[in-house]
DNA sequence: TTTAACTGTGACAAATAAAATTACATTTAT
DNA sequence: ATAAATGTAATTTTATTTGTCACAGTTAAA
């Protein structure tokens, strides 16, 4: 897993809390400690799914759209890494029983798992991780 | 995720299909399609944790200890990947309350998804792996 | 008692994946 | 015009994963 749906977190929490203004994908970058360009990267996804708007030029940047209680770590989950906890088996061999089926059972059940793991991911909101951010403090 | 835990449930899955007789690290590595030594690695932390024996030496090999029924992708789960779910941020700005608190609060919440989805790969054992990986012929 | 077939591991090489960097086109406020 | 931004392709660098080699130790059996 890469850590994209990290930084999609990271950036619309960051956003969440400067609202109303624009943010530059530097200074986000800056706060995740990540290259500028990933940050864009990543935050082109999210203006494609109406999470953010952008705005080129001087003065330019980041703002959220979306209402931050409305957005879910699950959302976001799948949105950057759907599939990532079904580990890659090589293509194994056919003419074993086990070799020939394993990939298929155990795609099956990560797929699953990933699922399950949805319902608890959707109980967190972007509003609740600017909460919590805070609190931390 | 790298695949050890794929290759612990194959290898597992593998040894229960053949009860009683000794499997060579050669055998169980054709099947799963990956280097013996990485099979062996494996299969040293499973012995480890008792799940199976060796032996050493001419018709050596390995040999399932536990009892299929008993034994939980869970357990599995955890002892070649905990977590690994946690996608690692890099040290983030400090300075930054977004950065700085970022870290902290999402690894507390993978690792509470992790324990969530433990409870479903609880729900999985190696004997129902065998029924499976039977079925699907 | 020598040989061949195994496990057990360390060390290193190769392949793959992730991330950073560079480059540059485009947009926009000043 | 210029400077500050996004948008994205291409490339390089770095990290991770996997494979390979080497070899010591164990065991059965010729």
């Amino acid at each position: 897993m890469n850590s994209n749906f990290t930084l999609a977190v990271h950036s619309l929490t960051y956003l969440a809390l400067l609202p109303g203004r624009m943010s530059t994908s530097e200074a986000i970058a800056e706060s995740a400690s990540v290259h500028p360009v990933r940050i864009r990267r990543v935050l082109s996804l999210l203006k494609k799914h109406g999470f953010i708007s952008s705005k080129e030029g001087t003065g330019g940047g980041f703002i959220l759209q979306a209402d931050p209680n409305d957005v879910t770590l699950w959302q976001l989950y799948r949105l950057t890494s759907a599939g990532s906890l079904s580990p890659k088996c090589p293509a194994a061999n056919e003419q074993c029983i086990v070799g020939a089926n394993m990939e298929t059972v155990l795609s099956s059940i990560f797929s699953d798992a990933e699922s399950y793991m949805g319902q608890y991911l959707s109980s967190y909101s972007i509003e609740s991780m600017v909460e919590m951010v805070k609190q931390t403090k």
